[in-house]
Formats: structure tokens, sequence, C-alpha cells
RNA sequence: GGAGACUUGUCCGAGUGGUUGAAGGAGCACGCCUGGAAAGUGUGUAUAGGGGAAACUCUAUCAAGGGUUCGAAUCCCUUAGUCUCCGCCA
């Protein structure tokens, strides 16, 4: 959520960067300004009546005690005559504050001046390529047929107990998924990172924070009885660790790590993009979060990239970075980079991670803070990026280091996997 | 799931209708003391929002929301959470 003094101070810099991320309802910065005039005006009214009333009942308190009965209730009248005026006046604001949170919730955020102008994915620009793609055999096939020739995936079962998009891994299948994460987390931890594991469920207010509400509903599975949705990525429920905490401007930057299962509908996803590993509805990440100084966080934000990349690289993945373009940004992110893999024999770029600052979006919701030197107290910025999502790691590796024979794994992944190929 | 007790500031903890934003302590910050530290000592130490050039000031907040009252941390209702006992259970 954007800040209101700063929209305020803004307005037309406001305007034009969301242009730049395509929000349709400009105007809706002017509603902004007048109501939150509007809002302030009435407030100063409303608490210098309030203010009145508060000084009349506290002299009431001091005549009681000394006994003057008849005076304090001389003054108990105006107090009630008062009262029906605040209450008109504050049931009148309470409206108009709504009407303005209401409207502030449904900006997206402010694009840094980086990003480029666009709207669709052709328009995102790319940083850099890196590592051949590879050379297959003349019979090299898909990742989907290679998890049924090697039987490490089997998708009809996954059917048969949930439905379409969600897979259920078998055997080396299943131990693969569990060494990548294994060694997504000890590279992030090695790094700093503090491991979390927490709840796959959030609340509403949770889901609120992080941005997923009001923007993505329809993208959570919602579980109407509790009242709870299942996380769309791990973002979610760890960022929110820090929901309404202070924290010391030296503890920054505050760096977690987490591996869970992410659970997304998808509703409208189809052809070629869901084939296969390309798109499930529930599939396995390991995230990064970080909270971070606000001067520093574009520091973080190509630290964080760099930490990526270098992970990459160590499974041998040809890849490519993006800098997305303002149309194709989340409604919550200031700048992003998509990473995406090579994954050969289907010839497809596959994204497998988004790295992202928010820089207050995040925290003016979630009141993450810390304090300054002066002792006033500052929102952190948040940032996060997936270090890696499984899926598509997955088959790409399958694809690109088939062989007639086998499929060759990365070294790094020897130790956790247990042997050097499948 | 049933019954009961509880929820106060960074933490511990007092406070059952009237200058209580809240005693007292701990912690923390700064100063004094010290060769340096500890101890001692003095001062300060919530958050959000509004007004003001500033000094400063106003409003709200004692789990959350609502109610009673001129006035609520204190009384009533609802919800959430914590603890204890019972039930169920990996």
């Amino acid at each position: 959520m954007l800040q209101l003094n700063y929209i305020r101070q803004h307005v037309d810099l406001v305007k034009e960067r969301l242009t730049v991320k395509h929000f349709a309802d400009i105007a809706a910065v002017d509603r902004i300004v007048s109501l939150d005039e509007q809002v302030r005006r009435l407030k100063v009214e409303t608490e210098t009546l309030q203010a009145e009333l508060n000084a009349v009942s506290k002299e009431i308190g001091m005549l009681m005690g000394q006994g003057k009965k008849e005076e304090a209730e001389q003054r108990r009248a105006v107090v009630s005559e008062g009262k029906s005026k605040i209450q008109r006046s504050t049931e009148q604001l309470g409206s108009l504050e709504k009407q303005l949170y209401d409207e502030v919730i449904q900006l997206p955020n402010i694009p840094h001046v980086s990003v480029p102008v666009g709207k669709t994915p052709e328009d995102n620009v790319n940083i850099r390529e890196v590592g051949a793609k590879p050379d297959l055999h003349a019979n090299a096939v898909p990742h989907w047929e290679l998890i049924k020739k090697y039987d490490l995936v089997n998708f009809e079962t996954g059917v048969k107990l949930a439905g379409s998009g969600f897979p259920v891994f078998k055997g080396r299948g299943a131990k693969l998924q569990r060494a990548l994460v294994q060694y997504f987390l000890d590279y992030n931890t090695a790094a700093g990172y503090t491991e979390y594991m927490p709840p796959l469920v959030v609340n509403e207010t949770t889901a609120y924070g992080t941005g997923q509400l009001p923007d993505k509903e329809g993208q959570m599975y919602h579980i109407g009885v509790d009242g709870l949705y299942l996380i769309p990525t791990a973002e979610v429920p760890v960022t929110n660790i820090y929901r309404d905490e202070i924290v010391k401007e030296n503890e920054l930057p505050v760096k977690m790590t987490a591996y869970t299962p992410c659970f997304r509908r998808e509703a409208g996803s189809f052809g070629s993009d869901v084939r296969g590993l390309n798109r499930v509805h529930q599939f396995d990440k390991v995230e990064v979060i970080q909270l971070s100084h606000p001067e520093k966080s574009y520091e973080v934000l190509e630290e964080m990239v760099a930490h990526v990349e270098q992970l990459l690289q160590s499974l041998n993945l040809p890849y490519r970075i993006l800098r997305l373009c303002g149309g194709d940004m989340s409604f919550t992110s200031a700048l992003t980079y998509d990473f995406e893999v090579y994954s050969a024999a289907q010839k497809k770029w596959l994204e497998v991670s988004s790295v992202s600052n928010f820089e207050t979006f995040q925290s003016n919701r979630m009141k993450i803070r810390y304090k300054d030197a002066a002792g006033k107290t500052q929102l952190v910025h948040s940032l996060n990026g997936s270090s890696l999502a499984l899926p598509r790691i997955l088959a790409s590796l399958l694809e690109n280091n088939q062989t007639e024979t086998g499929i060759n794994l990365p070294a790094v992944l020897h130790p956790y996997f247990g042997a050097a190929s499948i």
C-alpha cells in the first residue's frame, strides 16, 4: 500500500508512474487526494469537539470529588448535548476513512525509474543470457516423456487423488525433489539466511499484508469454513513474521529462507504452458526474503540476484535474466527480475525465479519498521525471490541432461541425491 | 469438542467507574561517578494519526470489536488467543 503522505506530496509523479504499470484508474489518485483532504478537515473538527467534551468530563470528575454535586450536574447536561453532534461527525469520518482506505488499497506499487516501459512479456528487457543451450541427441524428448520413462512423476494418479495439476512424485523423482530442497536450503543458510518452516495456511490479515488480497483473491485456494488461505508462496507467511514489529536498525537486513509447497489455482491457464511440470497447482519452492534498510534495498536486490544466479550456475543450467516491464510486473513490486532457464527439449524458457523489491509497499501494510539513529520509526523495505522453484528446475534438468542411456545430474546434487545419474 | 481461569507498555507487574497514558521494577539510552568497567546515582524511554514554523498540543489505543455512562484498563456482550482439567488424537 502506498503511503498517503507520499501520494499527497507527489500527485503528478504518482500518476505518471502508475501509467507505466498500465494502471487503468488513474483518476483514483485525484479521488484519494480529495478524500484525504476531507478526512483531515473532518478529523480536526471531530477531535476538537471531543477534546472539549473530554475536558468537561474531567471537570465533572473533579467537582464530584469535591462534593459539588450541583455544578457537576450542570456540566453533565452540556456534555449530553455535544454527544449527538460528535456521534454524527464520527460516523461520517469513519465512512470517509473507509472510502479512502478502499481506494488506496487498490493502487499498485509505483515502479522504479529503471523499469522498462511496456505492456507484455515481449517488452521485458533481457539483462543477460548465460550458458550454452545443450545439443541434445536425436531421440531427445520433453520432460513429460522422461518422467514416464524413468517413472519419476505420475500425473494420472494425481488426478485421481486431487485433480489435474497435482503431480505425484515417486521413487527417484521424489528423492530428487528432496535433494533439491535440501541443496537450496543449505545454499541459502550458508549465505546467512535463517531457515523457517511456516504454516502452509494463513488468515486474511496475513494475506493482506503481502498484497495477495485483495489483488489476487481468485488465485489462492480458500478454506471458507475456517477463513484460511493456502499459501501461494512462502513469501506470505514468512514476511508476515515481522508484521507489527519494530526492529533495531543494526538488526537489518533480516534474511530469511523457507521451503514450502505453494498452492495456486492458476485459473485461466491452458495449452502448452501447463504441459507436464510447466505449471501445476501445487509445487515446491524455496524462497529467500529480506527486510532491508530503505537506503540499501537496491544493493540488496542486486545481491539477491547474484545469489540466485550463482545457484543456477551451480546447476549448469542455461539461464537468462529479465527486467520486467511495467505491464508485466506484479501489483506489489517496484522492480522485478525474472530468471528463466532454458528447457532444451521443449525449446522453451521457463521462469524459475522472480526477485523483487517491494520498497515500503508491503511494510506499510504490515507496519514492519525500524528505529533510525534519531529514534524515529521508519518503514523497512521488503524483498524476496525464489531460490528456487522446483518443478521447472526439474523439467530443465531432465531435458537438458538426458542421454540415450540416462540422465546425468549436476555434481552439486550428487551428495544429496546419492547418485550421479538417473 | 466440554468446563474453568486469564489477556495491561520492550519485559515483569500494580491497578474494579473520575486529572491513569497508566504505580513499581527490569531492560534500554544519555549524563555523573571510575584509570576503565561493575556497582551506585540522575534524567529520559509506547504507537498511530491530526494541528502548528516551532515550542508544543489534540485524538485514539490497557487482546480485538461493540455496548452502558457525563466519564471505562476497571461494568456488560461478542470474537480471538493463552493456561489448567476432561474428552479425542498423530
